[in-house]
DNA sequence: AGACAAATAAGAATTATTCTTATATAATAA
DNA sequence: TTATTATATAAGAATAATTCTTATTTGTCT
């Protein structure tokens, strides 16, 4: 089976054992999650599916998301003062994030995966996530202006 | 010169060298943010300066943290779906967020200071930024109760 | 097919944050 | 010290993101 094939799987197998029904929007807003690059936020969501469920409410949208976010299907990403995003990707993975144009990128690394909190404070807290996020200026914006304009200068 | 005294002088350079006022309500919010733990949010930092300047509105509130956050006073921290925060430590430190009472934790460790990113992101981006947040359930969160009452069950 | 709990659409409500505008004031210089 | 002026402020309107309310619809299980 494809990689669609086994996150659409996993989907419906979550949704059945969390007793939720299986309905043709949360069908479209997964797989508008699985679609969409650099984790959509819920306006990005609501666009995908309107082209297939013209009338689909933003408040679906979010209750949807949520629903996903709690039964880990998907994990919500902060939105920096921005609206919140959401990823599908819920195998280990990190994230850099661009100051000038807001794309999220996802990468791997397994010595990230593996970054862990000092003992004293393991001891002190029970740690569920270690989450390592890079911030900075991707290579689509440090390029100086488009690429076509850029011979000409 | 005490720790207090070193924060707000260098507040007040801050702000000559920027060419901004140093205005009562400035001085107010930030030594607001010096005073409050755990990372206040704007309307903690509004309620502490309303002891003594009962007129303070939040759009100044507001501006100001946005002040403060450009020149690098300050730094915003996500709000995880809650209303964003601010940390007036600028030095290099680590954050643990209790997912049950929100509080955000600060810790130092020199190891994860020095978590760096792989080369080939690093080749692709410019990462200005590596940041290492843990999250989960904090020491009085985990406590079976409060501590009175364990002794009696 | 029928029953029913769960999900939905629509739009109101709420919350966080920013914007607009008229007034006040910190900094600077006379 | 006072006058000047650009900057900061308070007040409240506006906007944006998200959640809530309610009446209706629809999956799921007989
Ligand atoms: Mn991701
Ligand atoms: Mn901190
Ligand atoms: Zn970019
Ligand atoms: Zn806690």
């Amino acid at each position: 089976m494809d990689k669609l094939g086994e996150n659409l799987d996993r989907f419906r197998r979550s949704c059945k054992a969390k007793g939720f029904r299986l309905t043709p929007q949360r069908i479209a807003i997964y797989e508008a999650l699985l679609a969409c690059e650099h984790h959509p936020g819920a306006e990005d969501i609501s666009r995908a599916v309107r082209t297939i469920y013209p009338d689909i409410s933003m408040d679906t949208v979010y209750r949807t998301l949520n629903t996903f976010s709690k039964i880990g299907l998907i994990h919500p990403v902060d939105g920096h003062g921005r609206p919140r995003r959401y990823d599908p990707i819920v195998e280990p993975h990190h994230h850099f994030r661009c100051k000038q144009c807001d794309r999220i990128i996802d990468f791997y690394d397994e010595r990230l995966n593996r970054v862990s909190p000092p003992d004293y404070i393991l001891q002190k807290f029970t740690v569920s996530t270690v989450k390592v996020t890079l911030e900075g200026v991707c290579d689509q914006c440090s390029q100086p202006r488009k690429s076509t304009r850029a011979a000409e200068l």
